[in-house]
DNA sequence: TAGCTGGTACGATGAGCATCGTAGCATATT
DNA sequence: AATATGCTACGATGCTCATCGTACCAGCTA
């Protein structure tokens, strides 16, 4: 049984979006962009249990973000940057420029039209 | 009753990946790019009964992704475009950028090695 | 006033999913 | 061989969500 991966042609932008759109997912992407050497799975520091950390990981994988070897009894996970980079162009970079979860927010009031309507309506 | 819309720095990342995820809603945010003019809801074609396109409008509005007014018996829709380039800078485009459903896959192989692993494991 | 039109509200339904616990299975290590 | 480690498999559970139908409401229009 081999772990499936999608080749890069057949990597889908909504699978993509999906995958990225769960918080702890996200997390573990900011992570492994942290690193750019391969990183065994438990190394992450998640806040869920193993099995769960197991099926974020299998769906980052099946949604072609993630690349996982198996390697002795762990498994080595790296992001795959050129891949998204070729099939979704600034997709990724977009992504991890945003400001992480716990970040201050701005507290100026919003220039642009519509933050205006919506205190005002 | 008001229309709730985020301020341009309330919006958060994963709600926007998240409303975009969903391929109708997805496709409401292609057919709203091509337009750049105030669009009523019922001018797009979707494949959706009236209620399910309501609650779609209303995911994409509360995510931050479009505004929309009242306007009539109708309600004008746009995209918030400055507002998402402002916070979330370049995935607005990134989107847009990436091969619609239907298109046709680009069919050489893949030089990186992950893909390469994915035919070879 | 009466009717039409574009949209919403509400409930229901079925599917998907995030999460967990327990059990199991490989691969080191002793 | 016995143990430890790192991960997976397999339910189970509770929640979210995409979809629909029906009823309803606010504006236009005749």
């Amino acid at each position: 049984m081999t772990l499936y991966h999608p080749a890069t042609e057949e990597i889908e932008l909504s699978a993509v979006l999906h995958a990225l759109s769960d918080p702890q997912r996200l997390q573990i992407v900011r992570l492994l962009a942290a690193h750019d050497v391969p990183v065994p799975c438990g190394s992450l520091s998640l806040d869920v249990t193993k099995s769960t950390a197991t099926h974020h990981f299998r769906v980052l994988r099946e949604a072609g973000v993630v690349f996982q070897v198996p390697s002795g009894t762990s498994k080595l996970t790296t992001l795959r940057r050129a891949d998204l980079d070729a099939r979704l162009p600034g997709l990724l970079d977009a992504v991890l420029a945003a400001s992480p979860v716990g970040a201050a927010p701005a507290f100026g009031r919003s220039v642009s039209e519509p933050a205006t309507y919506a205190a005002a309506i």
